[in-house]
DNA sequence: TTTTATGTAGACCGGTCTGTATATTTAAAG
DNA sequence: CTTTAAATATACAGACCGGTCTACATAAAA
């Protein structure tokens, strides 16, 4: 008969897995390995196998987040609509789905820098390249919606943006992105 | 003959003074009880005879340094303008100053509800209370300007400011204040 | 001078952390 | 059936953590 236990993955993705929800929602210095091994249901050793050390499942939990985050955001902004301006706005309405998940606890980016501080560590360097990436998202749309000057409105983009995940994050609801919004309808109507 | 020891001052200013400064150079979390006593030339039964935990400590820290960074905004911004609405814009040249500060690590109260992570903790609700008078000053400055919803304004900018902050600090630069600047300009220009 | 309060120095405790070593089981491939 | 690879369970090492305890030094107040 197969296992009793919930062994149907393989043991890495199970890992990875109740890592990347520990991380997140308790964040990294809070969350110990045996943890992550005792609710993956999978043995010290096998985590050590797959991953050389904690900061090295850091960073694949970063990685993995960052891509998936960004396909998860450009899908449901791609499905308010078609036209770039208008998603340029859709970002925020889609900001605002996000601060409501019952699990949301901020830019696990901005996190990840903040407890780890030293800039050498590989996982802030995955943040980086996470916040790079979430520019040339939006400076694509700028430049599809033929916004003159698109650098200077994805970087006032990325302000807004960063500013209210955070503002969700500390108040605990999803004002944020509503008023947000303002703000990216008064850049995008100062420029007609 | 007077001490040899850095005993100048009293004992539980040096602590909290080394405190505050490891604490948001390094992190909370990357800062152990040792590190501060040794450093700050102090016993550990000192340390705990004027805080009866480390997370009273961090409490300290954040109420203090809340203070002490809104006076020093509040002030920096006044001497740049008398103007209500001259003085909003020049919040993002005060930030700008602070970006670039050698020692500029982000915002000790975003980074400490990161790291803290448990909204309980005393020091998260020194987070809010700061960010709300932080809030709570940028109104006052909407409406001494005569700003027509002056509310939705302040919230506006702070997103913005929050924004600049995480910005700057992931970046390591400050070029993120001049571009919440024209975002502000935008906002203000838009309401003529 | 004696008392009292404050700070120092450092050992020590229980607990937790990352990471390793070992011995055993499982299961698929030959 | 045998071999081989992967996963398991568990003990353990070594460091570090927050926090307590004790013994001693200092200095001002009585």
């Amino acid at each position: 008969m197969t296992k009793l236990t919930s062994s149907r993955k393989p043991v890495r993705d199970r890992i990875l897995e109740k890592a990347s929800e520990l991380f997140y929602q308790e964040g990294i210095q809070n969350v110990g390995i045996d943890r992550i091994i005792s609710e993956s249901g999978v043995a010290k050793m096998s985590l050590y196998n797959h991953f050389k050390s904690k900061d090295a499942l850091i960073e694949a939990f970063l990685r993995q987040r960052g891509e998936s985050w960004r396909a998860w955001f450009i899908e449901t902004v791609a499905q308010h609509s078609s036209d770039p301006k208008e998603r340029l706005l859709a970002i925020f309405d889609v900001l605002q789905l996000w601060f409501e998940a019952p699990d949301f606890r901020g830019c696990a980016f901005i996190n990840a820098t903040v407890e780890l501080a030293k800039p050498n560590h590989p996982g802030y360097q995955a943040a980086l390249e996470h916040q790079q990436a979430v520019y040339a998202y939006i400076l694509d749309l700028a430049q599809a919606a033929g916004i003159t000057d698109p650098e200077l409105l994805a970087r006032q983009f990325l302000l807004l943006v960063q500013g209210s995940i955070v503002v969700a994050m500390m108040e605990g609801n999803s004002i944020a992105a509503a008023q947000g919004k303002t703000v990216a309808s008064a850049l995008l109507g100062s420029r007609e």
